[in-house]
DNA sequence: TAACTACAATATCATTTGTCATATTTCTAA
DNA sequence: TTAGAAATATGACAAATGATATTGTAGTTA
């Protein structure tokens, strides 16, 4: 739960935003409410600086009041708080089709930072522009209120997580639900998924020394649970992972998942 | 973190909602932002049903989709995660000038419980009829807008709790927010406040077994941080219990607790 | 008052998880 | 291609926390 740098974004700018790209919003607002074509138009003429950004950088500061939002189209990132004693919590993965901070701006200052964990491209929207945006489509608007519902009820997932359950239920648990959010968007098979992430953010994530993390992989390896090679996700025996984490679908209020897990 | 027990509500009907009872919510608005006092009388003359409620009590059951907001006037209430291990996981301590759930509705059901934890005083708001105060009087909306914005710095600050603290730590830390949170609707003096919740609800917040909770309460008393006995929780040594828990008061956001604690 | 109940206090023991140390592997940059 | 850095793997041990059991205490009900 330590021993990680602070790095100054650098960022690549790159020309074109692509079809694939333009739409990982879009799918997964489709998967939480079906969006009409004119919406979905509106959320894709959204001008955008696109750029890459390299692994453990700072997209935003805890303290900043930032004016963009930022989109993330591929990659992962983070909000995370750090303590005095140099122990970082991660509160919530951002993932492609991800939004932060929409809402920022009604209080001063952030309380807290968003750090990419791998090599990310990230979309900058003018907070003016999204905001005139919603104006005009309510329907968009509301679907992203809906977004944000399922974000906080991720959060007191997350809470009960290491509230409650034990190392390899959390972990179970948190590659359920990455399944579910990454598949929404496109980004996961039916059994597995790109997780470009350290054992150290995995820690920071559950609550868990990245001693213990690796200790709780090997068990699910041993177990045929799981194979995470190259960055690369295998999920050998998903209906065990899901008992493991009694994993309930039902809280992310999305259409992804629904064909590969229990109720 | 276990054996409690699921009863229905019985509502005592109290005649008359006095003044002390009505201004709860606004002292707490007033804390976040000076509020008008057009506003003030706006949500003074919201009609309300008062009920006295017994502790152990579920004011809203997962599941539910509300049709009024609970306002909290007095005593401890809790929004609750059950597992099917029978473990419990409080999400957010509810007090008096709380509200519960205001937001709900959008997403057809709730995913938690709301249980009183003591006794409790509440009354019953027709949500329509906060809603359209709400629309008539947009300082107040913006005032429960901060109002949600400083549970979810809240809730983040709960989850760096059991992620990245001790037991001593996450106490201390506790103890502190809810005398900052107490202080802020006049339930709380310099140095203590009622406190009239069990050690198994105090472990069940924490992500602590209440023999943990127990011990830790004892090391505290050992080393003259605090004293508790009969519901009534007295610090004895503020400025070490701040130490201790790490305790940062900027993100609650409210005047409270400027006059008796480091920034 | 007596009996009952919930809560608190505390001892003992078991388990989980953290820390430290050290290889080993993989990735990255010169 | 190689040297260095970062990430992973693993063992040994320590510390924190959980589980169980027992007793005490205060409040409640009959």
């Amino acid at each position: 739960m330590s021993g990680f740098k602070r790095v100054e974004p650098i960022r690549i700018p790159v020309p074109q935003l692509n079809q694939h790209h333009r739409h990982v919003l879009i799918r997964k607002l489709d998967r939480l409410i079906p969006l009409a074509e004119i919406d979905a138009s509106a959320l894709a003429n959204l001008s955008v600086g696109m750029r890459q950004v390299g692994p453990r950088t700072d997209l935003l500061h805890e303290g900043d009041t930032p004016d963009e939002v930022i989109l993330m189209l591929d990659g992962f990132a983070a909000r995370c708080k750090f303590q005095p004693t140099g122990k970082r919590q991660i509160l919530a993965h951002l993932l492609p089709g991800d939004l932060c901070e929409p809402d920022a701006g009604y209080l001063s200052r952030l309380d807290f930072s968003v750090c990419t964990l791998s090599a990310c491209m990230v979309a900058f929207i003018s907070r003016r522009a999204l905001a005139s945006t919603l104006e005009r489509y309510p329907a968009t608007a509301h679907a992203l209120r809906l977004v944000k519902l399922q974000e906080e009820a991720i959060s007191r997932e997350w809470l009960v997580n290491v509230g409650c359950r034990s190392a390899l239920e959390r972990m179970a648990h948190l590659l359920c639900e990455l399944l579910v959010r990454l598949q929404a968007v496109g980004f996961a098979t039916r059994d597995g998924y790109g997780l470009p992430i350290t054992q150290q953010d995995l820690g920071d994530t559950l609550g868990l020394s990245n001693v213990h993390v690796n200790r709780t992989l090997k068990v699910m390896r041993d177990q045929n649970l799981v194979e995470w090679r190259g960055r690369q996700l295998k999920i050998l025996d998903l209906s065990r992972l899901q008992v493991i984490a009694a994993f309930k679908l039902g809280y992310l209020h999305s259409t992804a998942g629904h064909d590969i897990l229990a109720q």
